[in-house]
DNA sequence: AGCAATTTACGATTTTAGTCGTAATAACCA
DNA sequence: TGGTTATTACGACTAAAATCGTAAATTGCT
């Protein structure tokens, strides 16, 4: 059986990765530039980031050209379940609907949103 | 203008709680055996970050005797909210309700659990 | 060709979290 | 009372994450 390392991105590789998933392909000046909106760094701290990132799997990037150019390994999706998980285990005893309720209740959905999960209730509650 | 620290609890302190808030009231050696029963640690690892915890302010304590009894300084929803929220913002784009439906999406809830959950949402539509 | 600017590579440093050993202190009990 | 045990205090160590400085390499421009 061969063990898979889960690779779990850190607080600053989330928000590189955030960058890569809306922009699809970045470079390293791209992502940095990004970044100084909300956060302010050196570049050469956000390349080595990415390079780290690199080595971990969790971005690939063509070389071909003397500026790399980086893109997501891991999809948006899969690193959301993955966080979300362990949160519902460590914060929600388990009880993924625990934390729905209390997302639901604390920030508030628009009409819409309410709609729109209601809608995937039905759906689920189809399937049963 | 007084910047308050956040102090969001890390990993291990999150398990500290987690016993705490079960137990209402706890020592250092109760909580450590809690803990070993899903991981393995020394008893003055844990006794070390109870007392970081309470420089801290995550939690409070009785120390008239010998023995110390340590209380939970901030509430399971409280701490809940606030990692919810950062999540939402690292990881969905800020909207709550992608947040739920991925995790009603990906895991799956009972029935109960689904109809606990549309009862919120009718009530939240009903405060529109 | 030669200079300036950009980018990468690499290593050193800092910070934070977590782990643990040891000594001092208090409690217990034979 | 005296010795064993449990508990706290404290500091040192390790590991991982994040930050940055500097040098080498490439590109573009004049």
């Amino acid at each position: 059986m061969t063990l898979i390392k889960s690779n779990k991105p850190t607080e600053s590789e989330l928000e590189i990765l955030q960058v890569l998933w809306n922009e699809k392909s970045a470079t390293v000046r791209t992502v940095h530039e990004e970044l100084l909106k909300t956060k302010d760094a050196g570049y050469t701290t956000t390349l080595k980031l990415m390079q780290i990132m690199f080595e971990k799997g969790l971005v690939t990037r063509d070389d071909s050209n003397k500026t790399h150019i980086y893109q997501p390994a891991v999809t948006r999706e899969k690193t959301q379940q993955q966080f979300l998980n362990k949160m519902i285990n460590s914060l929600f005893a388990g009880s993924s609907s625990d934390l729905v309720l209390q997302a639901l209740g604390g920030h508030d959905a628009s009409e819409e949103e309410l709609e729109k999960i209601q809608q995937l209730i039905n759906q689920l509650k189809k399937g049963k």
